[in-house]
RNA sequence: GCGGAUGUGGUGAAAUUGGUAUACACGCCAGACUUAGGAUCUGGUGCUUUACGGCGUGGAGGUUCGAGUCCUCUCAUCCGCACCA
């Protein structure tokens, strides 16, 4: 019978699903392995990109059940967010009946590819059951004061009608319509984890070499920290004057103290308080405030773009240090959102400051000397490496790097400013102005503010009866949802109507399935299954969750630990693998640019074992992989030849071999089975390179098929199915089914040292370093032997030369060095 | 600009501690079987040279008996961040 995919894979699916084969044990005295790729949103169809994601995971996880392990390798659903909204608006459908019935298509196409998860800890995040538990999280953290309301400067997506997180803007662009992102004064909810900054930037130390050093890089870049002084300038007794008294003046901070001396000018960001308040008194022209208001309408990037403007303020500020009088100034350069929205300038060692001051012709004052020569012929830049002060009174000759901290302890002695750290990190602004998402779980009272709802009444759901027009927030137009007695006092009052970032859910999944799904009606997360399956021993998913979802859940697991869900855990994620981007003629294959492969077309016409052995094949997982459909056929045509093989098998049983008596060909086809085998742990557990242990096992076939020996065969067939089995483990069961009685798939296959000593080894000849020719010796060759045939084997190099140094690697080669 | 990676045949890619560069696969070429084949099987396939040989892992140096691998410099490409004071 010739090989048809259809039907084994229809069989075993089917025979998994009744055995429950997948089903994590209860019993915590088992070792585990937790492995997991993220869940997807269910936006309709699979895409080869998560036929790459599951396919890597599955591999590991069956590895692991098969080596007696405890696996939990679950799936679910990341199933709020715009996309169903945007389905809503385009076919009339609503959003909660277009996610379901998105789920169960992709649920379906999941099963046709054969991958262990679980059945039983499966869920959507828009079960209303999840909605009801991450809602008490988010009003203990309120309690705990990790979150809070206020209303500020935000990113506002128009086409999404939303706002956004600093981690959802790219470019100055909306990470999900590429819409150009506008700042918007308003009120939304906030999680402090900036108060985790530091906590997770040193805890990527755990992660090293665990996690790839770019995503540590990238997290690391996006917390920003950074180290200096903050300190602050006093306005002068006109200024303050001028201002009406309402300030004493502004605090900076800066990284460069060592600088302080050359300090020549100051700079405000235009939303600084005390800009506003010279536009509110029209102490400015006319002119310089509708180009200062001008300017707090535009983002950060089409500041960036538009150059760099600035206006003299007309108030001065007096020099901590030197009691001189400086110019306060506004710049566009200066952002409002770090550093308290103002800065010292220091043009003479920091480019922008010079690009800045060379504009308005503010004056210059070096006081760090580098190369003093070059500076004075030509001071057409900043100095900013490192020197000996100048200029800077009792600091004068001192290193720059030393005087960083001495002009610290200055300030801190005089009481003038202290050491401090800044992040660039924001909070993460939770808030979205739409309806698909879990509701925000608060009360506006008039007399009681802002209140929690009472535990026991969560989850407070989604009304089902809403229009969808993408016009405003729909839980704001419903004509009754919002209106709610007080939790606290009782009298009428608003519900919240805006809805938690779709990030929140993601943020704590991988708790949830590790909570018996027995428990899921009383607990969020049960403590014990997360102290036995946590760390997620493996997680498997794109490289652009690099900051967005990977530093989100970092910070939840630790804010979950802090108000007391979870126990000690440090990180979510022990390990991770970033897959590369799925690509067809060179650009990631997108529905858009139309350069698509429909698994479920791939499946049907080649089966599940193909798209798997294929996509695992033509890549390490961590690369990019380039779609070949001739490299299918050869998936295809390799699975036909294995099955095909079978017949070659005499009995069921790993058979016992005597080695001494083989031919060369046989010791060489059980040498590669067994290469193979031994390559695997390394593969399965630390490289996950399987293209080089399916090449292995390529090259094992190739070398039984240059052999007859049935005892051979049946063993070298016992052991590459048992090794590919967590690859294409359709036909690998089949086959291991019928000719092994599915022995080969319990346990281990130890390795046998005695198959890789063969009866002769093929030694390369180098001379001088350069291969010349090739011997093939005894195995038991002494080195005086294997030397003297080698030397034969050159002899025409050797002519008029004497050897000098001999050296013989083992089973590898010999290097003459001839003079 | 800062940070992270990657450069090996026509293509995807291999290569323990430095030890026969190009395994495995795709493609291509030739042959076999076929009425036929875009099916299957077998063999060949780094470049160059009539040959002996020479040259080959982005480039230039270095260490070494020996370098894809280690060191220094350099070029190119990709990704992320980007006026963060």
């Amino acid at each position: 019978m010739s090989y048809s995919p259809k039907e084994i894979e229809n069989k075993w699916q089917t025979k998994w699903s009744e055995q429950e084969a997948f089903e994590p044990k209860d019993d915590k005295s088992l070792k585990k392995k937790y492995i997991l790729s993220m869940f997807p949103f269910p936006s309709g169809r699979l895409h080869m990109g998560h036929v790459r994601n599951y396919s890597i995971g599955d591999a590991m996880a069956r590895y692991y059940r098969k080596q007696n392990y405890n696996v939990l390798h679950p799936i679910g659903w990341d199933a709020f967010g715009m996309p169903a909204e945007n389905a809503a608006i385009k076919h009339g459908r609503h959003p909660k009946d277009w996610t379901y019935s998105n789920i169960a298509y992709m649920r379906k196409e999941l099963k046709t590819l054969g991958l262990s998860f679980s059945e039983t800890r499966e869920f959507a995040t828009c079960d209303e059951l999840y909605t009801k538990w991450e809602q008490e999280f988010i009003i203990k953290m309120f309690e705990e004061k990790l979150l809070y309301r206020e209303s500020t400067t935000v990113n506002w997506c128009e086409e999404c009608h939303t706002v956004l997180a600093n981690e959802q803007v790219e470019e100055g662009c909306c990470w999900r319509c590429d819409n150009e992102v506008e700042l918007k004064e308003m009120p939304g909810y906030y999680l402090d984890i900036r108060k985790y900054a530091d906590e997770l930037l040193e805890d990527l130390k755990l992660l090293e070499g665990k996690w790839p050093s770019q995503v540590l890089a990238m997290q690391s870049n996006w917390i920003g920290k950074s180290q200096g002084l903050e300190f602050a300038f006093k306005l002068s007794d006109a200024s303050k004057e001028k201002l009406g008294n309402k300030f004493e003046g502004f605090e900076v901070f800066t990284t460069r103290p060592d600088t302080i001396y050359g300090v020549t000018y100051t700079a405000l960001a235009p939303e600084h308080p005390i800009v506003k308040e010279l536009i509110k008194n029209e102490l400015l022209d006319a002119e310089v405030i509708e180009k200062i208001t001008a300017i707090s309408n535009m983002t950060e990037v089409e500041r960036a773009k538009a150059g760099k403007e600035g206006f003299d303020l007309g108030i001065m500020v007096i020099h901590p240090l030197t009691n001189e009088e400086i110019p306060v100034w506004m710049a566009n350069f200066v952002l409002a959102s770090y550093g308290g929205g103002a800065v010292m300038s220091v043009p003479t060692h920091d480019e922008r400051d010079f690009e800045f001051a060379t504009q308005y012709n503010l004056p210059l004052k070096y006081v760090i000397s580098g190369d003093l020569e070059s500076e004075a012929s030509a001071p057409n830049k900043a100095y900013t490496g490192e020197g000996t002060l100048i200029n800077s009174q009792e600091f004068n000759g001192m290193k720059n790097s030393e005087a960083k901290a001495k002009i610290i302890e200055e300030f801190e002695e005089k009481n003038l400013g202290k050491g401090t750290t800044n992040y660039k990190l924001r909070n993460w602004g939770i808030s979205r102005q739409r309806y698909w998402g879990a509701p925000i779980p608060f009360v506006h009272c008039e007399s009681c503010g802002l209140v929690p709802e009472k535990v026991e009444n969560l989850p407070i759901a989604l009304p089902e009866d809403v229009e969808i027009t993408g016009e405003g927030n729909p839980l704001e137009n419903h004509p009754t949802w919002s209106t709610c007695a007080c939790p606290k006092c009782g009298s009428d009052a608003k519900r919240e109507t805006d809805t938690l970032d779709t990030f929140v859910q993601s943020s704590w999944y991988q708790f949830r399935y590790a909570t018996d799904p027995k428990k899921w009606n009383e607990c969020g997360i049960d403590k014990d299954d997360v102290n036995y399956w946590l760390g997620v021993d493996q997680y498997i998913g794109g490289i652009e969750h690099a900051i967005l979802h990977l530093l989100y859940a970092r910070f939840f697991t630790k804010a979950l630990r802090d108000v007391g869900f979870i126990e000690d855990l440090k990180e979510p994620f022990e390990n991770l693998l970033t897959q590369g981007m799925v690509l067809m003629d060179g650009a990631k294959m997108s529905k858009s640019k139309g350069n698509t492969v429909d698994p479920d077309a791939l499946i049907e016409k080649y089966g599940a074992d193909t798209a798997r052995l294929f996509t695992l094949f033509a890549a390490p997982p961590q690369k990019e992989l380039e779609w070949n459909d001739s490299a299918v056929e050869g998936a295809f045509r390799f699975i036909k030849k294995l099955y095909d093989r079978r017949s070659k098998v005499g009995s069921n049983e790993l058979p016992s071999i005597d080695h001494a008596s083989l031919s060369k060909e046989e010791k060489l086809a059980r040498a590669k089975v067994y290469e193979a085998l031994q390559k695997s742990v390394d593969v399965y557990e630390k490289t996950f390179a399987f293209n080089t242990l399916i090449a292995a096992c390529m090259e094992a076939l190739n070398a039984l098929d240059k052999q007859e020996n049935e005892q051979v065969w049946t063993e070298g067939l016992y052991i590459i199915t048992h090794l590919l089995e967590p690859i294409i483990p359709h036909v690998c069961t089949e086959l291991s089914e019928e000719l092994f009685a599915s022995k080969n798939l319990a346990g281990k296959i130890a390795i046998l040292e005695e198959v890789f000593v063969q009866d002769s080894i093929t030694l390369g000849v180098a001379v001088n370093g350069k291969r010349r020719a090739e011997i093939e010796v005894d195995a038991g060759a002494s080195k005086e032997e294997i030397i003297a045939m080698a030397k034969e084997s050159i002899a025409k190099w050797l002519e008029g030369k004497n050897v000098v140094k001999e050296i013989l690697v083992p089973n590898k080669m010999v290097n003459l060095v001839v003079k």
